[in-house]
DNA sequence: AGTTGACCTGGAGCGCGCTCCAGGTCGTAC
DNA sequence: GTACGACCTGGAGCGCGCTCCAGGTCAACT
């Protein structure tokens, strides 16, 4: 199957804009193009750009992102610095788990004083105004 | 105590600029001065950086601090829309981080296959290129 | 033949969150 | 008294990740 730009950006969440920004950056190999000269998608394009897109979810940078895309371009004699980054990814994405549940905590405790100034806990008030 | 923005830059882990940035765009009351005019944060200047980097930690935009920022020096009265940002932030972490979970398994998926072909299994030549 | 609409290209512009700079004032140490 | 270093102000600049725009091509429909 093949996926006109505008079904590709629809599969993948991404804009049309984005689509032909990664292209310009070499996130994404240049697809296919049809007859007149538009670019057609193959699921392996929509897989990669999946891919991608969880990377990006785990708040890796685009100038990683490049390094793993130029890296596969290489084929499988890079497989082992490919797996190097996503092992630091992952280290990275934990990280930043422990930090947001340590935060979630904080607004727990906030959120909680705020219920008790709620119910007219003046000894709270000083807390209010934190 | 009083600090002088070295320190509270040091004590928040926040830069001496960005001090002063949160300071013009309101996100930080301005401080006392000394006698020479120079800023001179108190504690509770730095209760409320701690508490602002907690936020931006959550992803908080700037934008939503300063709303807060504002309804804080509004007092008591307040409170109510505080707490609301405060609940609706906590939604936002959670999702966040159920995401990221969501991630850490496709690398851990990902990187256990990076294994497999170090240990040399031919079939996977395919997912090493994906 | 004309209109529409999806697509194309190259390049400019934008919102965010800082970060840096020039040029100046103070207070302390030598 | 002068050199230094920390601080001050207003404003410009930056890296990121898009997003938007002008001006054009092409295929399909009426």
């Amino acid at each position: 199957m093949s996926y006109s730009i505008a079904e590709a950006a629809r599969r993948s969440g991404l804009s049309i804009d984005t689509l032909r920004y990664y292209e310009r950056i070499d996130l994404l190999e240049p697809p296919a193009r049809d007859a007149a000269g538009r670019r057609a998608y193959s699921d392996e394009d929509l897989a990669w750009l999946t891919f991608l897109t969880r990377l990006r979810t785990t708040g890796m940078p685009i100038r990683r992102m490049r390094e793993y895309a130029k890296l596969r371009r290489r084929g499988l004699a890079s497989a082992g610095r490919r797996k190097a980054i996503l092992v630091e990814q992952r280290g990275a994405v934990a990280e930043r788990i422990a930090e947001l549940q340590a935060c979630l905590e904080v607004l727990d405790y906030k959120i909680d004083n705020y219920d008790r100034i709620e119910k007219g806990d003046a000894a709270l008030t000083r807390e209010a105004s934190a």
